[in-house]
DNA sequence: TCAATCACG
DNA sequence: ACGTACGTGATTGAT
């Protein structure tokens, strides 16, 4: 029998939107729900294979409940400014699928699916009804099936119900699934219902008396005794509510069955909408389509794959001028080298480990020009194995991250769909996800024609992009920032992996031991001080002992649960001898497990040193990040945590040195804004936040207070981040008039300031994005938005970005050069904290380094303001800080 | 996989 | 009136 899928469009979309994270095409369109929606669609789709397909939606305007009992407002919750635009959006996406949509002015979507259900059923088709929404599952009878998709935990999970499912989980038939709902009654859609009476007690009454009617006149039999007098009382409210909660389904609606095939979605147009949007997982789904260039394309291309090792040397031996390379890596061996240039299409040769080394690399070392789509990767493994990378021109994963440092994700999946409007399989799809994931040695034997492509594909994307990145970043000025500083700090960073930092392991676990001693006291004395055990690591267990159990008063509610973060618990520290405790609970069990445990980890077993990974392409204002471990948040602040610093040693004959850039955030504002008064300050060398205290709060600069200096300090942090009244108030405890006045009073002494901030937020409004004074960009989608929050959101990136991006910029350049002056030297750079740079140097040379390295951090760049640059050495990161 | 928390600049 | 600081990563418990 022919199947037909029926589609809650607006309740779909609905979830869709909350059940995504918000994303913008390229246009600044919001996109999240539609896309949700489709990979919803798909889903279905897949599992049913339907022959016919139909969406329904809701007009916008009054339907018959509102027209016939006027006190039926129907629901139209304000509907998310973000998810409005995103209805028409996906009518226009589903017409380019060929895909009928349904809508009847004076009806809700419901019943027009429920008409079409019943309808479909009488002419002999299987209807599935698709929603999100529950009272479609009235409509379930043993050949129309209700589909209800729900994200759990970002996998979409489907409950799928027939009369017999409707039964078995709620206990009454689908018909009395109405009733049920009318004695219930629903806030959101609001049906008043019966009072006091929920889903048990109406469950109950129900399956007992089966209607509404019937339990109205068996009132006096009804149990418990507060529902039956509220069902006398409220007889005529369950009427109604009984009458608002029923689908219909004879609306006269003029429908063919037969213009609801859905046997033209992967055209060509729905290609270019899904491209347009970025819908990039999906256009996967178009590769058996032909989509005309595509296919073209495809066709021409002449794959070759080869496991032997003289092939693959005249393979390499046709390399003479610009070609793109691809290295997989399995568990850190190199499997297989994929090749495109130089008049290959595309290659692969899987060998060996140490036989791909030996074919590649002389091409490697030697002077062809090489893209890559991760010139670190390559360098790092390279290096490791005893050869030098040289020549590589080109990173496509940076290059893509210049042009939108907003994405997470500059896969080979990404850059086709954004540069090269063509689809490629992501990652996950082809090699499978988690547990599935095979080896690509494995892939490459049963799953050979795949395996090529993907791996050709990957070299032919980056031969492909190169120019194509080359082009727009000419375009928007990011040609200079890419080629004097993103690209030769690739190396700058493999180096620093690659040398790693030397670790003392025994100090570490005997930091640890410490801890765990002092974790099982306080675990005890927690447990006596709440007269129970519960996990202290519990936010939600902890939240309810301390304001529910022991009731503390000025708790506050996150949407889970009691808050318990530090600020709140420190407010109630001084009373309360349980909350102290926590929060030296806290603080040990931070260290114990993020930092001891974390750390003896990553311990490498070849040198004992710990070699982090840097990475380039993730953050939106230009910083590099550092994973496994991340070595750019040890511990500081408190002395506790500091201590752990002490494990962090040099080579024999070394000591670490240290240098760090002198408030170069501040140095930025006054340099970028022009700020006579803040230049001049810098120039003099004076305190700044004194100097601020003294402006803002009218005091001579020499009777400055220390709460004063400290307030001026976070109003001086504030700007930079884009201030405002309210946040600074709760940040210093203070009223949010007096942090007006604050703000107000800075404003008027550093007036070049306040100009600074409104033009950075003015030129972000007119252009969409903020930029560096390097040319580094970063787009602000935000600011655009009628939602004030994402607005004011985007505003205040718009006033930070370019200097917390700027000082990103700088120390790259002093990164580079730093390196660059090391090149003869033992010693080296083997760390960035973002206004920092640690180096372990060979004592012979520490005052020459020092120099050096005080040299090329002050002259990185030339500013209005100096840049004062502080550095301090020690046999321990500790003693060097 | 998400939310809460907390470490850093 | 709206209701927040800017940028990261790791660990934990809960789902």
């Amino acid at each position: 029998m022919p199947k037909i899928m029926l589609l809650d469009g607006n309740s779909l979309i609905n979830r869709a939107f909350y059940a995504m994270p918000l994303l913008t095409d390229k246009n600044g369109e919001y996109t999240n729900a539609v896309y949700g929606f489709l990979n919803i669609f798909f889903k279905l789709f897949d599992d049913e294979r339907p022959d016919m397909c139909a969406v329904c939606f809701d007009v916008h305007q009054p339907t018959f409940r509102h027209l016939e009992f006027a006190q039926y407002k129907g629901t139209r919750r304000s509907m998310p400014e973000e998810l409005r635009p995103q209805i028409p959006l996906l009518k226009k996406v589903l017409a380019a699928m060929d895909i009928k949509t349904v809508e009847l002015g004076g009806y809700e979507a419901d019943d027009l699916l429920g008409t079409l259900a019943v309808r479909a059923e009488k002419e002999g088709l299987t209807p599935v009804i698709v929603s999100g929404d529950r009272d479609l599952l009235q409509l379930a009878t043993d050949t129309i099936q209700i589909r209800i998709p729900k994200t759990k935990g970002g996998q979409t999970v489907v409950e799928d119900y027939f009369a017999k499912q409707v039964e078995e989980t709620y206990g009454v038939t689908p018909l009395e699934f109405i009733e049920m709902k009318a004695l219930m009654g629903d806030a959101s859609d609001n049906v008043p219902g019966v009072p006091k009476v929920g889903e048990k007690t109406a469950a109950k009454i129900i399956s007992q008396f089966h209607t509404v009617e019937n339990a109205i006149e068996h009132a006096d039999e009804v149990k418990p005794r507060l529902a039956s007098e509220n069902l006398k009382t409220y007889a005529q409210q369950a009427r109604l509510s009984k009458w608002l909660v029923t689908i219909k389904t004879d609306v006269p609606i003029e429908l063919d069955f037969a213009d609801t095939k859905a046997d033209n979605i992967f055209n060509e147009k729905a290609f270019e909408e899904f491209r347009a949007h970025n819908f990039k997982s999906l256009l996967n789904r178009f590769s058996a389509v032909d989509t005309g260039a595509e296919k073209a394309e495809k066709a021409k291309k002449n794959y070759i794959f080869t496991d032997d090792k003289a092939q693959a040397l005249d393979i390499a031996a046709k390399i003479k001028d610009t070609a793109a390379f691809a290295l997989f890596f399995e568990d850190g061996r190199l499997q297989a080298v994929a090749v495109s240039g130089c008049g290959i299409d595309g290659a692969v040769a899987a060998l060996p480990e140490t036989e791909l080394l030996e074919v590649f690399a002389p091409v490697f070392e030697g002077d062809t020009p090489k893209i890559f789509h991760d010139i670190k990767a390559a360098y790092v493994y390279l290096k490791k194995h005893g050869t030098t990378l040289k020549n590589a021109v080109f990173d496509t994963s940076i290059a893509a991250y210049l042009l939108n440092a907003s994405k997470n994700d500059y896969s080979h999946a990404s850059l086709a769909a954004d540069y090269l409007n063509t689809a490629f399989p992501d990652e996950d799809s082809f090699f499978g996800k988690g547990k599935s994931r095979k080896p690509l040695g494995e892939l490459i034997v049963t799953e050979r024609e795949k395996t090529i492509d993907y791996c050709c594909g990957c070299a032919d994307i980056d031969f492909s992009a190169k120019a194509v990145l080359e082009k727009e970043m000419a375009e928007k000025g990011l040609d200079a920032l890419y080629r004097d500083i993103e690209l030769p700090l690739v190396y700058v960073l493999g180096d620093m992996e690659l040398y790693g930092m030397r670790v003392d392991a025994d100090g570490i676990r005997e930091y640890g031991e410490k801890l765990q001693l002092k974790i099982d006291e306080l675990t005890k004395e927690i447990y006596w001080l709440a007269d129970e055990e519960f996990n202290i690591n519990s936010p939600k267990q902890l939240g309810t002992i301390l304001f529910e159990k022991l009731g503390l008063k000025g708790g506050k509610k996150t949407k889970t649960g009691w808050s318990t973060n530090a600020d709140i618990l420190e407010k109630l520290a001084d009373k309360e001898e349980i909350v102290r405790k926590v929060l030296e609970y806290r603080s040990h069990t931070k260290l114990k497990s993020t930092y001891v445990d974390g750390l003896l980890a990553v311990i490498c077993k070849d040198d004992g040193r710990i070699h982090s990974t840097f990475n380039q392409t993730i953050t939106a204002t230009g910083r590099i990040s550092s994973t496994e471990p991340n070595l750019q948040n040890i511990p500081i602040r408190m002395e506790l945590g500091r201590q752990l610093r002490k494990v962090f040693i040099p080579d024999k004959d070394y000591v670490l040195l240290d240098g760090d850039y002198s408030q170069i955030e501040l140095c930025l504002l006054a340099h970028i804004s022009g700020d006579e008064t803040f230049i001049n300050a810098f120039k003099n060398g004076m305190d700044i936040h004194r100097l601020t205290a003294s402006q803002v709060f009218d005091v001579p600069f020499e009777q400055v207070t220390p709460l004063q200096r400290s307030n001026a300090k976070a109003v001086n942090f504030g700007i930079v981040y884009g201030i405002s009244g309210y946040s600074l108030s709760r940040d210093l405890n203070i009223t949010k008039a007096e942090a007006d006045s604050y703000i107000n009073g800075y404003f008027a002494r550093y007036p070049r300031v306040k100009e600074y901030l409104d033009r950075a937020v003015e030129t972000a409004h007119k252009t969409g994005f903020a930029r560096t004074e390097y040319g580094r960009i970063r787009y602000i989608p935000e600011i655009s938005s009628s939602n004030f929050n994402l607005r004011s959101f985007g505003e205040r990136v718009a006033m930070n970005m370019p200097i917390q991006g700027t000082a990103a910029d700088i120390i790259k350049i002093a990164m580079i050069r730093v390196h660059k002056a090391l090149e003869n030297h033992k010693s080296r750079l083997i760390l960035q904290v973002h206004d920092e740079l640690l180096l372990e140097v060979y004592k012979p040379e520490l005052e020459e380094v020092t120099k050096i390295l005080i040299d090329e951090m002050q002259n990185a760049a030339s500013l209005s303001v100096p840049l004062v640059v502080d550095v301090k050495y020690g046999e321990n990161w500790y003693d060097a800080k």
